[in-house]
DNA sequence: CCGTTTGTTGCGAACGATTCTCATGAGTAA
DNA sequence: TTACTCATGAGAATCGTTCGCAACAAACGG
């Protein structure tokens, strides 16, 4: 490495977008932060909230993944280093999981085939208790 | 259901596109998939290649998935059943996996959180030992 | 073989999420 | 406060993908 780091400045509007990501109840869109953030007053700008998002969660304080349909969404992640997710489909509600065998697994799985610089996308998604509950008999 | 679904067409179009993606090794784009087409002299539209994947997809003839860059990537899928992949970020030569470890850890998870119609998304993303070759010392 | 019907194609426009440009604004340290 | 820079915001630009639609061509009956 030959770039020295720059600190970072002190702006309320990076600590405006980990605000209101940390209000957020499950995984969210830089759009619908941005949205939120305007609804509650803020003029901060659509640019400054990606900005803001890809910033935390390159520092590990969000985490991301891609929507099914592509939007990559964001999470205020209160688990430190790298972790996976179990996501209610319905609610959103999601859960922060350890995998230690899937780490494991996935390591393995790399060397054994003669790959390096191993990445994984490992994302649980289903209907949680509450969801079940509440929709019952609804069924497709 | 009441759709009573049409029956399709027979044209050298679809059949090119389920040709040109057996051909291929691994995952690829439409874009890319449309382009090896064009460079084979086909006069083939971008659009029906995006169509034809689509439906490959949907039949189950193929198999889809979105690259860490959010582009979707397809590859003709000869193994029955449930099964994830091993992806080369740079040529997208790809291997089928069998998980069972991660089939099994991502049911108990499930169930411990009290989730039902569980869904998994386990991609595996690496570096070929062919591609690690040939970029040797390249480096970032 | 011919005409009708109607799904399919291909082109460019339209879309939508994200990134970029760049003039202006505001942290920071002196 | 001043000067130096990085951060911001508005809109343009990207870029993969989807749409709209007129021309086309399978499928089928006669
Ligand atoms: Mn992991
Ligand atoms: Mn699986
Ligand atoms: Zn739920
Ligand atoms: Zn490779």
């Amino acid at each position: 490495m030959s770039t020295t780091a720059q600190p970072k400045r002190n702006t309320w509007q990076r600590e405006a977008v980990r605000a209101a990501l940390a209000e957020a109840r499950g995984f969210v869109s830089a759009q619908q932060l941005h949205q939120r953030l305007r609804d509650g007053g803020s003029t901060i700008g659509l640019a400054t909230v990606y900005r803001g998002l890809a910033g935390l969660a390159e520092s590990g304080e969000a985490d991301s993944l891609q929507s099914p349909d592509g939007e990559n969404l964001f999470r205020s992640c209160s688990t430190q280093g790298h972790h996976h997710h179990l996501i209610c489909r319905s609610c959103g509600e999601t859960r922060e999981l350890e995998a230690r065998v899937v780490e494991e697994w996935a390591q393995r799985v790399g060397a054994e085939h003669g790959f390096t610089d191993m990445e994984h996308v490992v994302d649980l998604f289903g209907i949680c208790a509450n969801c079940r509950a509440s929709r019952g008999a609804a069924g497709a």
